[in-house]
Formats: C-alpha cells, structure tokens, sequence
RNA sequence: GGAGGCGUCGCCUAGUCCGGUCUAUGGCGCCCGCCUGCUAAGCGGGUUUGGGGCUACAACCCCAUCGAGGGUUCAAAUCCCUCCGCCUCCGCCA
C-alpha cells in the first residue's frame, strides 16, 4: 500500500496518480475520513485504557470496603474499554482496506492512461524475413518432437502441454543460461515453493483485481503463485534488514500457474497462454533512492538475455493504468513473433518501491533510522514464449531451427534442432 | 496421521506451577561517554517494534507489543481455547 504519510500530506498528489490511472479518485476522500475516525478511536480507547490501568493499579493496593467501591467503578469501565478497543479495531480495519484499494503512485516518466498507451523506447534486432514460408511454434514443436499439446488437454486440459526430447532439453538449457546470466550479475539462485498462504499472495497484490487470475487450493488455505514474485515477495516479511547488505539479488527458478480468466479465445493456438509454465525471475530489494538506476539494470540484463538468444524486440514503457497495482513503472521486452507479425512479451520488469513491503513489513535500519525498503521484479526467462520466440525466429526452411551461439554449450553444442520422426 | 515438549524486546536467559510488587531479570553483542601513551580491561549510561497526542517529522506524555488470534478476570508473559512454527518419538512414504 501507498505511504498513508503522503496520503495525509499531499492528497492531490494522489487524485493526480488516479487520474493518471484512468481510475476514480473518491478513494482518497473514503481514505482521508478512514484515518481522521481510525485517529478518534485510538484516542477514546488509549485514554479509557489509561484510566483503567491506574484504577488496577489502585486496587492491588486497597483494602476492605476501599478495594470493593474500585472494583464497582472499575468493572463499569472494563466494559467501556472493550467497546473502545472493539471500535478501533474495525476503524483500522476500515482504513487499512480502504488504503490498500490505492494502487501505488506511477512513476513521473510512465505514460498516462491504459494498455494501448504504452511508449516504445527501441527496437532492438530487425525482425527475421524468410524467402519460405515459415511455420508457427506449433508446428516446429510437432516436427522437432518438442511441443504435445494433444496429450497436454488429454491429461491436463486446454492450455496445458508436454515438453518432449529437445523441447524438455530447451527449457533446461535455457534455465540453466539464465541461471548462470543470474549468477555473472550477482544474484543469489533461489528455488521458490509455489504454493503459499494467503498473506503473501495478499501482500503482493495478487489478491486484488487479480484474484480471479489465481488458483486456490481446496480446503486449504494455501494459493498456487502466478510467479516467484510472490514467494521472493514473502520471503524477508516482517524482517528488518541491515542496510549494509542492500541490495539483496535474488534469482528464484519456480513454476507459474495462471488460470487466465477472461483471455477466452485469446491465444487458444499453442503455448504462448498456458496455466502452467517454468519461469526464472529476478527479485531485488533495495532501498527506494536505489531502486530506479536498479530497475535499468534488471532492464539491461533482460535486454542482454533476448540478445543472447538472438532475437528482435523492442522495449516498451508501461502507461500506468496497466501498471498493476504494485508497480510505479513498468518496462515489457517484446520479442518478434515471426507467424503473428506482431510483438509478443517475453519479459517483464517493474519497480515497486515500498508498496509491497508495507503489506509484507519488510524494512530496513539505516543510520537514521528504519524505513521500508523497495522491492524490484524482472523476468529472465520464461519458458514456454522464449521457446516460442526462438523457433520461430531461427527456422529454417526444412523445419529445422538453428540453435543461437550462446544456448549450444548447454544443448550439448548442438547447433540445429532437427526433426524427428514422431509417432 | 498419532503422542509429547517448546516459542520472552539482535542472541542467550529469569519470570509462567501460586494473575496485581513485570514500568519483563541478568549476561553477551552493539552504541555513546569516562578513564587510558595506544589497545584491552574497568566504570557510567543507552539499546524491541508499531501507533496516538503534542510538536520543529525534536524533547516529552500516553497506548499496544512476551509466536498469532480469541476468551476468562477489575487486572493476563502468567489461567483457558484455536491456530502457526520448531524439536523429539511412533506410524506411513518419494
């Protein structure tokens, strides 16, 4: 959630970002008149509290008929309490569901309005011509044996699938390029549960809008994460940092479940939309004056990744009505998508400042004292669409895809995929 | 899955049986100061976190915080219930 301070300060500042959002901004009226009662209710219950532990005081030392005219008046005022203490707890609780309805403030540079508001900051690579015609991830998988998504709707359902023989070996070589990427940058690998309590999923902003988008467990309370955002999220919550071991990098491999409500018929072909998918992401915790030079950097690992793998994309900068309710700035890479003729997002990475660690309580103790501190999310890689982006960009006219420089070492240097004969 | 034990303000720890004197003890670490040729030792002081009031976002005063949440009571670290976590043993199992 926001910083109620700069709620209280400065409350145009806030209609301002919700207007930015394309969002109505009577949230911060409900807000403001939440703190103002939130505020009277914590005096009337702190001073009637007061009052009742003197008198307590009072009757452990009195005696007789004293003792007896305490307890008449103090047994009234036990009642006054409860109801005060009552009071104040739903006041908060008021307030802090109303604040947490507040989307964190967009960045000044992140481009006003929703999806279609986006800003490209570059092209980077020329998208691939082919003097054939090429054939879609689909049908690479199926010639290479590398994608089932049959077999994946048999067992699984729709947008489920079987990686098989180079298809299973592509992920692990592109895991494990991440994982050394990661590595060469500083960044602790993490492997990250994927089922967590509701309080991380909360906390990360998951269970908002959102909520429809994730799995829940039945008759538990636990929720299946959409990404190791959300463990990475969790994972120093209620703690207080150093402030000498800023930044802390971490590189957390875990599956991804989605259950992509509200994108029927979109993406139905292949394996660009699925439920499930294997994902390393980036996952930073900094202080907030650090995090935006660190968001260029997860930006710049990201770009350096895609040109790894030799692939087009452009960058693009996020409007803030699409910004999720964490980010204040967003940057997606899009990577050519030969068959679609269109940019496709591959990667993507967000600064969110202090707004998940508020509802997560993650700070740190500075010199001067002990403040929340940012937290910063970037994609590597996510399986199933870099797959996608490579097949299709290195075809060949046979069916054959050529496998880019950086990824042969770990495919056993293998230079073109092949295909195979499948049954 | 069954049985038992444990959880105290960075770490360790006293207190819990028998509720009020707990404004939570002591040690370690850390910070400030004194002392000292320097260092160490010694001495003195400080050292959870969040919130409210008042304000200069100081000082000060107050409230909450003994794993979390409820309950009993005039009063809960202490009694009762639920949950969470850790440990030990048994069973089962990749």
């Amino acid at each position: 959630m926001i910083d109620p301070r700069i709620l209280r300060d400065d409350p145009d500042r806030v209609r301002a970002a919700q207007a930015k959002r394309g969002l109505p901004a009577d949230v911060v009226d409900r807000a403001l008149s939440a703190d103002t009662a939130r505020r009277e209710s914590i005096s009337a219950f702190e001073s009637l509290r007061a009052e009742q532990k003197q008198l307590g005081k009072q009757v452990s030392r009195a005696q007789g008929d004293e003792k007896a005219a305490l307890l008449d008046r103090t047994r009234a005022l036990a009642a006054d309490v409860k109801t005060a203490e009552a009071r104040q707890a739903e006041a908060e609780a008021a307030w802090v569901e109303t604040l947490k309805e507040i989307p964190n403030l967009a960045a000044d540079e992140a481009p006003a309005g929703g999806e279609d508001d986006y800003t490209v900051l570059e092209h980077i690579g020329t998208p691939v011509e082919f003097d054939f015609e090429p054939r879609d991830h689909l049908e690479l998988g199926r010639l290479l044996g590398a994608i089932d998504v049959e077999r994946g709707a048999k067992v699984s359902g729709s947008r489920f699938y079987f990686l098989t023989g180079v298809g299973a070996q592509l992920e692990f070589a592109l895991v494990n390029l991440a994982n050394e990427t990661a590595r060469d940058h500083g960044f602790t690998q993490v492997i990250a549960p994927s089922l967590v309590r509701p309080r991380a999923m909360d906390g990360t902003g998951f269970l908002g809008q959102a909520a429809d988008d994730v799995y829940r467990i039945e008759g538990e309370d636990l929720y299946l994460v959409g990404t190791s955002e959300v463990p990475m999220a969790a994972y120093h919550s209620d703690e207080i940092l150093d402030a000498g071991s800023l930044p802390l990098r971490y590189a957390a491999f875990s599956p991804c479940f989605r259950k992509e409500a509200g994108s029927h018929g979109k993406d139905t072909r292949g394996i660009i939309r699925v439920h499930w998918f294997d994902k390393v992401e980036m996952f930073v915790y900094t202080t907030i004056e650090d995090s935006f030079a660190e968001h260029q950097r997860l930006l710049s690992i990201e770009k350096a990744f895609l040109d790894k793998l030799e692939l087009a994309y452009r960058v693009i900068d996020t409007a803030a009505g699409d910004l999720g309710l964490s980010a204040q700035r967003k940057f997606d890479c899009e990577a050519w998508i030969p068959t679609q003729g269109r940019y496709r997002e591959l990667t993507s990475t967000s600064n969110c400042t202090d707004f998940q660690t508020r509802r997560l309580d993650t700070r740190a103790r500075f010199p001067d004292g002990t403040r929340h501190v940012a937290t910063l999310n970037g994609t590597l890689c996510a399986i199933p669409r870099t797959i996608v982006a490579i097949l299709e960009t290195h075809q060949l006219e046979d069916g054959s895809v050529r496998v880019p420089e950086a990824l042969r070492p770990y495919l056993g240097g293998v230079d073109v995929l092949k295909p195979v004969d499948v049954g």
